[in-house]
DNA sequence: CGAATACTTGATAGTCCTCAACTCAAGTGG
DNA sequence: CCACTTGAGTTGAGGACTATCAAGTATTCG
């Protein structure tokens, strides 16, 4: 069932000024609050310079928020993962592009006028905040570690952001995104996140069964000491 | 003249529950929408745990805000330059600590509740959300520059932030702060900004002349190409 | 099976940190 | 007035860490 969205796939793409997905024929009207769309493997969910006509709330997969550098390099500010909030902002563009990683269903908000917050809404403007905040925090602790810590430490701390984040009994988690993923957000290359992870299997801190995607805690306050 | 705000200098100091500056003497009512405190050479705004009753706007002079790691590292997030607003926080208390540089004036406001605007303080509002917005946007920034750049790349994009927020015709700047607090806020050490300023002036982008706090951006065009 | 993608591992080189010495300016006290 | 001290900054040598280049293994898909 590969449609046209498969052709969407890479890191190409230019940034159309209102892309057609912007109103699906499935659409329950043109002033419904927020509506559904399913997002296929790798395909962009906006680009830079996109009119910011909505904000996301992840509803099942993970997206990645990706800058792209004049140089070709790739970083990756963030992942969005089941019940988080993104793509919010101040301008009336996008600063950086979202892509869904495997494939994923969102949830599709109309903006809102943040000055003059509607009084009856309440409830989320406050979400909105909250999200807003929250990601400000994470902003500033991944700068914190890209500016402080190494590779091995990075990679720990990652870890068990993903352990809390994802659902679960913290114990074990399934990487939804690859090692490049990892290694632009963390700063690293491929081969320096397999390192570490080799490292901290080696360590016996980490197990690495079968898959590559899935990994077993095993000493969570050593990672915790690494990552801290 | 100094007084007792010299004992807080230096990078100790503990979390009181309430400062007693929160209430100076001088403060015109309990009500009053804010007031302004000055602030000696390194002497702590507030610190990380202090409740969050005031958000800041600096009047003069240079804040830097610090994290502490439990490893004894430090990092500064930010640097607050006059006209900026600083220390908003969602939660009741600071997640870090904040610093003047040499010497500072600050209008303190007391807080909001961000999740119940006061719909007849409209501009007050936006002017939060703006300054939130742009801490995120700086947070993001920041983070691409650890995770992606050299040092003299790092150096380079600091001295034109640095450039085009500070007042004056942009193309010689007065540093307000020393270089370790550059190395604390560029993930670097002290040794290598200096080195990266040297090989700057080698290469005839900068100049350093007598005093090492000025700096004269010779080739703009240059530095973007670094710093970019 | 062949091709493509994802990942791991090894060898080498480059960048930056650490440790150390040195310069410079501003105070301080005899 | 000058020796001494202190803080800030610069410079050098060596080493640690990570990127780069390269090869090899695994898995998936057509």
């Amino acid at each position: 069932m590969q449609t046209e969205l498969a052709a969407n796939r890479g890191r190409n793409g230019s940034a159309g000024a209102m892309p057609g997905w912007m109103r699906p024929a499935g659409a329950p009207s043109d002033q419904a609050p927020w509506f559904t769309r399913v997002f296929g493997r790798g395909e962009r969910v906006f680009g830079e310079g996109d009119p910011a006509a909505f904000f996301y709330r992840v509803k099942s997969g993970v997206v990645r928020s990706v800058h792209l550098l004049r140089d070709g390099q790739r970083q990756i500010a963030a992942f969005h993962l089941p019940g988080e909030i993104f793509g919010i902002e101040s301008g009336a563009a996008h600063r950086f592009r979202a892509e869904a990683i495997e494939g994923a269903a969102l949830a599709l908000h109309r903006r809102l006028d943040f000055g003059r917050p509607a009084p009856d809404d309440e409830p989320l403007h406050r979400q909105i905040m909250t999200a807003m905040i929250r990601s400000l925090e994470r902003a500033e602790a991944h700068a914190l570690l890209l500016g402080r810590k190494h590779a091995v430490d990075r990679v720990a701390a990652f870890l068990l952001d993903l352990a809390a984040r994802l659902p679960g009994d913290g114990h074990s988690i399934e990487l939804p995104m690859p090692r490049a993923d990892i290694a632009d957000h963390l700063g690293l290359t491929i081969e320096t996140v397999s390192r570490s992870l080799t490292s901290l299997e080696r360590s016996g801190v980490i197990a690495l069964p079968a898959g590559r995607r899935s990994i077993a805690l095993s000493d969570k306050a050593a990672l915790a000491r690494l990552g801290a």
